[in-house]
RNA sequence: GGGAGUGUAGCGAAGUCUGGCUAAACGCGACGGACUGUAACUCCGUUCCUUCGGGUUCGUAGGUUCGAAUCCUACCGCUCCCA
C-alpha cells in the first residue's frame, strides 16, 4: 500500500488536494510534510496526536517530518468558530513553546525531522513588508469565504484573528522554500488555512509549483463525542499532567465499537495484525485483547516501553489483587503513577482526610461518596462519615491508599 | 453617536409581564451506585456551601418592599440595527 492507500484504509483521510500529484512528488525524491502546532498550552494533548500520527506515517513512508511550533501564530490565535481567543502573555507563550518543543522532539526523534519556530520568520517581518510582500496576494473576498471566518461574521471577529490564515500561508511557503516541504497536514478545520498556503505558494512561485494539502476526519467515538477527553479532562502527553498509567487506562477502557478504529489510526500495526485483533473483538470481547494492545502501542509511542511496563504493573496491582495484602515496598514500587498527597500521621476524620488529600472537592461531596460506599481506604470500604482514620495503620506507616469510585486511586504519603 | 435586545448554577436553557409556593424547571455534562468485561448500552441517586441549625446566590452597585432572579436607578459586558 502506498501512503495514500494506507491512510484511506486507516480512516485517516478526509480531503486531499491532489493525491496523484502528491504520490508522484514523493516518488521523485525525499520531500517534506509539515504539521503546525500553536503553543496554546504547555503540553500537547491527544488531539494533537491526530495530525502527528499521519505525519509520522509520512516519515515512515520515506518523507521528512517538519513541525512548526507556532510561537508567532500562537501569539495571534487561530480563530475558533465561536468566540475570540484570549491572547497569551509572552511569558506563557515562551513556557508553552518550550514544553511543546521538547515533546515533539521526543515523539519524532532526530532522523528526518525538523522542528522550527515560526517566530524565526514571522517575528522579524515588518508591517510594511508584510503588507507589500504578502498582503497584496490575498483577496479579502476569498478570505471572507473561509468557513471559520464566515461563521464568525455574525458574532464578530477581530482583525488580528482574521489575519491568521495569512500567517499560516506564509509558514507553508517558507517551509516550501527552505525545507522542501510539499505537503501540509491538519485536522479538517484546517482546510481553509492549508489552501491559503497553497494559493500563496502558487502566487509567489508560479502555478506549477508543487504544493499539497491533506486533512484528517474529525475524530469522534461511537457515540459521536469528540475524541480525547476522559471524564471531561484532556489527556495530556506530558507525564506530569496525565500519568502514563492514566494514559494507558484511557486506551484500555475504549469500547468495542471504537477500538478497531483507534488501532488503525493510533498504532503502526499492520493490516493482518489489526484484522486478527478485530476478530478477537467479535469472538471474545471480554478478553479485551484489542484494547490491551491499543493501550500498549500508544503508551509505548508516547511514553516508551518502560512506561508500558509500569502501567501494566500498576494496573495489575490495582485490579487483580487485594491491595491490602501488598507490602510497603510494593506500594512504593507500583504506585508512582497515582496522584499522591502528603499527610501527617495523626488520626483524622475521614471527611477531613479526603478534603486534605484533594480526593474530594467539598465536604458535601465527600459525605455523599462515603455514604454511598464509594470510598475505600487501604482496601477497606468506609461508609461511616464519623470514622477516624489512622494514616499510619498500614504499609509500615508509610502510605494510605485511597480509592474513590471503582477505579480512581490516590496515594497518601505520611510525612515524618 | 442613536435605537433594539441580552447577561440565570460547569454548559445550554426556563423563570422576569402577573414580587412570596424558587437554592431556582428541564436538557447536557460531571460525580456516585446497580449491571458488566477495569467495556458499551440501560437503570437509579447526587450535582452552591455547610459545624446540617443554617449560610451565600440569578452581570455589578444601589434603591423600593414585610419580602426581589422577578419592580426602579446607575454602571459594566455582549449581540443586532441605524449613523
Amino acid at each position: 500500500m502506498n501512503f495514500i492507500e494506507d491512510l484511506k484504509w486507516r480512516g485517516a483521510l478526509n480531503q486531499a488536494t491532489d493525491e496523484a500529484g502528491l504520490l508522484e512528488a514523493m516518488a521523485n525524491g525525499k520531500v517534506g510534510a509539515y504539521v503546525g502546532v500553536d503553543p496554546t498550552a504547555d503540553s500537547l494533548h491527544l488531539g494533537h496526536l491526530i495530525p502527528f500520527m499521519v505525519l509520522k506515517r509520512f516519515q515512515n513512508a520515506g518523507g521528512k517530518a517538519v513541525i512548526i511550533v507556532g510561537g508567532a501564530t500562537g501569539s495571534i490565535g487561530d480563530p475558533r468558530p465561536t468566540t475570540e481567543r484570549q491572547l497569551l502573555t509572552p511569558e506563557q507563550l515562551a513556557k508553552n513553546e518550550k514544553g511543546i518543543t521538547a515533546q515533539v522532539t521526543k515523539l519524532f526523534g532526530d532522523n528526518d525531522t525538523t522542528i522550527v519556530n515560526n517566530n524565526e520568520w514571522l517575528g522579524q517581518l515588518s508591517l510594511t513588508d508584510f503588507l507589500r510582500d504578502y498582503g497584496k496576494l490575498f483577496s479579502i473576498n476569498v478570505m471572507l469565504k473561509k468557513d471559520v471566518v464566515a461563521s464568525r461574521l455574525e458574532t464578530g471577529i477581530s482583525f488580528t484573528e482574521f489575519t491568521y490564515q495569512v500567517l499560516q500561508g506564509i509558514d507553508f511557503h517558507e517551509l516550501w522554500r527552505r525545507e522542501d516541504v510539499k505537503l501540509q497536514i491538519g485536522g479538517s478545520d484546517q482546510w481553509g488555512n492549508i489552501t491559503s498556503g497553497i494559493d500563496l505558494i502558487h502566487s509567489l512561485e508560479g502555478s506549477s509549483a508543487k504544493a499539497f494539502g491533506l486533512t484528517i476526519p474529525l475524530m469522534t467515538d461511537s457515540t459521536g463525542k469528540k475524541f480525547g477527553k476522559s471524564e471531561g479532562n484532556a489527556i495530556w502527553l506530558d507525564a506530569k499532567k496525565t500519568s502514563p498509567y492514566t494514559f494507558y487506562q484511557f486506551w484500555l477502557n475504549q469500547n468495542d465499537a471504537d477500538v478497531v478504529k483507534y488501532l488503525k489510526y493510533f498504532t503502526f500495526l499492520g493490516i493482518e495484525e489489526i484484522d486478527d485483533l478485530a476478530r478477537e473483538v467479535q469472538t471474545n470481547p471480554g478478553a479485551r485483547l484489542a484494547q490491551r494492545r491499543l493501550a500498549q502501542e500508544v503508551t509505548k509511542f508516547v511514553h516508551g516501553s518502560e512506561a508500558v511496563d509500569e502501567a501494566e504493573k500498576l494496573s495489575k496491582a490495582l485490579f487483580s489483587g487485594d491491595v491490602a495484602e501488598l507490602s510497603a515496598d510494593q506500594i512504593a514500587d507500583a504506585f508512582g503513577g497515582v496522584p499522591s498527597f502528603d499527610i501527617a500521621s495523626d488520626t483524622v476524620n475521614i471527611i477531613d482526610f479526603l478534603i486534605a488529600g484533594e480526593v474530594e472537592q467539598s465536604k458535601r461531596q465527600a459525605r455523599e461518596d462515603v455514604k454511598n460506599g464509594a470510598i475505600t481506604i487501604n482496601g477497606q470500604k468506609v461508609t461511616d462519615a464519623a470514622v477516624e482514620i489512622d494514616p499510619s495503620a498500614h504499609y509500615d506507616g508509610q502510605f494510605v491508599l485511597v480509592r474513590r469510585g471503582k477505579k480512581k486511586y490516590f496515594l497518601g504519603k505520611i510525612s515524618k
